[in-house]
DNA sequence: ATCTATTCATAAAC
DNA sequence: TGTTTATGAATAGAT
């Protein structure tokens, strides 16, 4: 038998994003479908109830919902909006995003750039560190092999420890009392919107069983970042 | 051999109420988590945007949410809430700005938000590689740690590197023609970040991929019926 | 939570 | 998109 297999077969992928463009818009919709299936499966199986909302990178907009999208959300909304345990609390990134209205997004927006700038400022401290105890290491090895390459490294990386040092001695000859503020940055640049408004359509999901379901799509943009929630019972 | 199989392995089941309490409490846990990283994988993937909201048959909530719950949400509802059809429905919360500029926000939260996720990691790598190794150079202790004592030894010994250098240096320019390499070193790391997309979700064997992530949950009552969007052109 | 044996989901190719 | 096929993944049941 020589006849070659009609297919690969499933090949494994990794999970980035896939660039081809066809290709892509492919697996959203396979993925979609077997997503909402998922869904329907565990409220079916488990009584649970679920809303998931789905835009595509075209802008497409689609959802499931059991017993509906908005009951679900509401719900949803209403725990997490409680004014009380709204306050005063850090945001931790973690489950930082709740039931916050369009309004609450440009607070979240700066802490979390709040957080970026910190650990950007992070990420460089401990860089120069490394680069400083490199210096220290070089200390040991015979100066006189070095080349000029290295030792114009070493000049440099000498330079910014220099400079680490001596702020590091001036924060511990001023330090008594002062912090310094985060130096928020929170440079927020809205305002014009564009108005590219696509249109919706829908492939038919198909409810393997029966209850209702419902699928909406419209146009929006796409973006990225991820956000899981944790849990958090009150 | 009449050693019985561990495990009758996957037996079919019917997409119908489990009702034994543990069992559906277990399949609940499972499946929920493939759900939720169906999801991931959909965003990763294809560049989506998804939020989905949890309730357990007992009340607690979860949610995942790609940038967050809340701007696929608030997305969501401004898209489906021409003026005339928002009256009678107890959408409370969202309203502020609706379409106005939330997708441009949207847009740079998630930016930001990848970033900051690129930069924790870095700060994480680089943390790692101090500690691992400053065990074996005291050098390597962080600036931030050493007291004023030490930093002024440290400095004491800069000088003197500083010196040896110069020699060095000016020895070796003597020695040679006349070639200086354009003092390429110089080239630090900083600042820039990578862009590595991968999930988080994992039960502890194999953390796969990694990224925000929340759960969240309150108790609530359970009810019936489906609902799945359909397709809706205006 | 871990471990298998199976069923289920799907990447490829049409 | 819809269908088919060969495989990679998810997960029911038991531990």
């Amino acid at each position: 038998m020589v006849t070659r297999k009609r297919s690969m077969g499933r090949q494994k992928i990794e999970i980035k994003r896939i660039e081809k463009e066809d290709a892509r818009q492919v697996t959203f919709s396979k993925r979609r479908a077997g997503l909402f299936k998922k869904a329907s499966e565990l409220c079916i199986l488990c009584g649970a109830e679920i809303a998931i909302i789905v835009f595509s990178p075209a802008g497409k907009s689609f959802s499931f919902g059991h017993p509906s999208v908005e009951s679900v959300v509401d719900s949803f909304l209403s725990r997490n909006s409680s004014p009380r345990d709204n306050v005063g609390r850090p945001t931790p990134l973690i489950d930082a995003h709740r039931g916050a209205s369009v309004r609450d997004l440009n607070k979240q927006y700066s802490e979390v750039l709040n957080q970026l700038e910190a650990e950007k400022k992070r990420g460089v401290t401990l860089e120069k560190l490394r680069k400083a105890s490199r210096n220290q290491f070089w200390w040991e090895s015979p100066i006189e092999e070095l080349g000029l390459h290295e030792l114009e490294q070493l000049r440099v990386s000498m330079e910014e420890l220099k400079k680490n040092v001596a702020m590091r001695v001036d924060e511990l000859l001023i330090n008594t009392t002062s912090f310094l503020p985060p130096a928020a940055a929170a440079a927020s640049s809205l305002g014009t919107t564009h108005h590219d408004d696509q249109f919706p359509f829908e492939t038919k999901p198909k409810p393997n069983h029966d209850h209702h379901t419902s699928v909406v799509s419209h146009g929006y943009g796409s973006t990225y970042g991820f956000g899981f929630g944790r849990g958090r019972p009150y």
